[in-house]
DNA sequence: CAAGATCCGTACCGATCGGTTACATTTTCC
DNA sequence: GGAAAATGTAACCGATCGGTACGGATCTTG
């Protein structure tokens, strides 16, 4: 059972080959934090369910919180691949772009695996402004801030700058919220029908 | 130094005095639990802040997470008294009231201590279903959940259900955006605006 | 004041936390 | 095959985790 190195996207491989272990450690740490929350899992655990030992978990991270911001890397790539997927399905048509990832966004909130996003929980859970878990969330949603703020100046809103914190909220409501209701029937449904009300109200 | 045991509103004084250290360990608790997070807060940490011992905590409550529940359970009395603030500011008018609470929303997320709503926090924390913490909180969603379909039944909405939600997630969205940004210029500014523009979309 | 109830602190427990050491073993590539 | 790189083994570290046994201090009440 040897893989090759080239088939899954490694974030790290210095020559040659480059460490398997490494990359057992990464993607078993990015599911046990998402499911289990960051300070709910420990490195033993993490080495233990990635089938490593804990000498290769600091071999490739420096410490746990390198850790932490490897992954919250990985899921930021994550949230900008599905939201550019979004708004290469309606190339300039923004308003269908928005209307098209909250849809895609609802259809995932549904599901019992789904606990929001990985980023918004790791600033719960990181308050401390100076952990690194916390800096990588803020610069995200800052950026996430001015995206919105831009396709609502590409929908023509009277007032963009509202208009993209609008939507920010409802994105973040639909993370949280989604995450605090079991079975199918979810606020993030609603979601859909919102925006575009919204959409509507400040685009005249 | 001897405060009385009548004028702050304690939760367990069995008989006569009641206990001091209780109150000082509840309300250190409950300041550190919102600012630093449940879990990066130990109970050493607790007593120490509280300015008293270990086994006064367990004397007073059974656990960690037995105390974990109990600040869990006064934060849910404070929501509601917030929420019915608004309500009884404007009585028999369930679009003014809505627009009171999101207003004095908007206004507490300002400020620098503002870190969202600590039982949607906590259930960000704990996972977990079977968990207190999570379980306390999860609870009092759903009943906010009901209570905001029930609003939207008052306010004539063609679709109660689906505004109830909508607010709903317009008000997570606020407790988890605003703990994200720094400054005054925070995303839930434009809740208000908003909320009306979505009651006007959804009641006919 | 003394007795008894009530409250509280010192010291300690085993387990786990994140992190490290030195060395043996395996794997990869030429 | 042999050197180099990657991983495993096993033990260990100080600090902190949640939780507790036990005795001393304090307060109320006769």
């Amino acid at each position: 059972m040897t893989k090759t190195d080239a088939d899954t996207p490694l974030h790290l491989q210095p020559y040659g080959p480059g460490p398997r272990a490494a990359e057992k450690i990464f993607e078993t740490a990015r599911d046990l934090f998402y499911r289990e929350g960051i300070r709910a899992v420990g490195v033993d655990e993490i080495v233990s369910k990635a089938g490593v030992t804990k000498p290769s978990l600091y071999r490739s991270f420096k410490s746990k919180d390198d850790l932490v911001a490897a992954v919250l890397r990985e899921v930021e790539e994550g949230f900008w691949d599905r939201f550019r997927s979004a708004e290469d399905a309606f190339p300039g048509d923004p308003r269908a772009q928005m209307i098209a990832y909250f849809e895609g966004l609802a259809a995932r909130s549904v599901g019992d695996d789904y606990r929001g996003c990985a980023l918004s929980n790791a600033a719960v859970e990181y308050p401390d402004r100076q952990h690194v878990g916390r800096m990588v969330s803020q610069a995200h949603k800052e950026q996430l801030r001015e995206r919105l703020r831009a396709k609502a100046v590409e929908m023509g809103a009277s007032d963009p700058k509202v208009l993209g914190d609008v939507l920010l909220l409802l994105i973040e409501g639909v993370f949280t919220s989604s995450q605090m209701f079991d079975g199918d029937d979810k606020p993030a449904m609603a979601s859909v029908g919102a925006v575009k009300a919204l959409i509507a109200a400040y685009c005249p």
